[in-house]
DNA sequence: GTATATCGAAACGAGCCGTTTCGTTCAAGA
DNA sequence: TCTTGAACGAAACGGCTCGTTTCGATATAC
């Protein structure tokens, strides 16, 4: 993250200027950094992109040339966080997913603040249909990669080979949104080996 | 749901006026329908005060004065569909639950279009600190409620003392909520009694 | 009879929207 | 070498919604 390196404010000291007839890397930079910068402090709230590019030095016009629309603008702030992080592989499927829940999803959002801005992101999806397609697809990829912790536990007959490994990772991912959404992360981070216990062994001493 | 008889046009033909030192039952009821119709229209994208008291034929102060944010005024529109509905007492801990994912959250986001108002509500909560606060207290409303689901079964002894009650609806209502805001509450209505079975039972033939 | 609180209407300044214009900068191509 | 053209930041545009204030009319409560 070389944003957080940096000082908020130090985007660029001499004012930039056209390079030519090309893209010019260093606004783009400086705009990226900008609307992350804006989207951590006040959340989807203070997001505009007057406030971005008065942040980033840049012109409206610019931003307008490159994104489309702002949510393209806001996955793109996303995208920068979603660094090559490999999934947990423990060979117990329990431990996997705790590392999941705790540590992929809940702990990456607290640690990193990029929390703020996926909350904006679904925010946004609830308006914007566009937006709406772009993250249920962004889902549907991460749930692929996901489905092998599970998949991977069946190889080694830890569970059935009939399990529905993506209602057990759909069931950890909803837990970790609701918790996100309610601004609850600190406190679920408690609940962690719980939720995956009550998935993977339900109530205990249940008499159905 | 007297708004859903009406016409949506309908909400008054002749002007309002004040009615004297009280508040105007016909302006708020006229207000409450007007919202409801503006957000089913166009979700939250398309919700503003202006346009709801342009619709209902009332004054902005008139809505400021009653509502303080418009996540309350959101809020009332979803409590107007939520009321009157009795939580579900089968006998059978399961039975309850497949009743409450699927009829009281899942359902009626489907049945009653009352979804749309509720992905509104929040997404405005991922916004207005304040909203996210009336929010939060109406989910800890709700859980008070449901949590008597597992109270109840544990009076029956059909689970252990010791259970933690809220951790099982939380579940139930964090997959609810995945759905809801994914727009998947159609296809998520086939997985009911399969969310419900893991949460009480786990994986089937887990070997920890 | 008077005080008081409500109502709808209209207008306010502020902020952001998305677009356009302008002068500058410089790579690409003739 | 010289011209073309795209990208840059700055500024301004009309239009919209915001939340607030002012206003006259209304009718209850005291």
């Amino acid at each position: 993250m070389s944003a957080q390196a940096d000082s908020p404010m130090d985007t660029e000291q001499t004012a930039r200027r056209s390079i030519g007839a090309r893209r010019n890397p260093a606004s783009q930079e400086a705009i990226l950094d900008a609307a992350q910068a804006v989207l951590q402090e006040g959340g989807i709230a203070g997001f505009s992109i007057e406030a971005v590019a008065r942040r980033a030095r840049a012109g409206k016009p610019t931003i307008y040339r490159w994104w489309p629309h702002r949510t393209a603008l806001m996955l793109d702030v996303y995208k920068r966080f979603k660094n090559a992080r490999s999934f947990p592989d423990s060979g117990s499927l329990r431990e996997d997913m705790i590392s999941f829940l705790g540590d992929h999803l809940l702990g990456f959002w607290r640690g990193s603040l990029c929390g703020t801005v996926y909350r904006a992101v679904v925010a946004e999806a609830q308006t914007d249909p566009e937006a709406a397609k772009v993250l249920k697809a962004y889902q549907g990829e991460r749930m692929a990669h996901s489905v092998r912790m599970v998949e991977r536990a069946k190889a080694r007959g830890e569970v059935p080979r009939d399990t529905d490994g993506e209602l057990v990772i759909d069931l950890i991912v909803s837990y970790a949104w609701h918790q996100l959404l309610l601004g609850q992360v600190d406190e679920a981070m408690d609940n962690v080996p719980a939720v995956v216990d009550t998935i993977l062994k339900g109530v205990l001493g249940y008499r159905g």
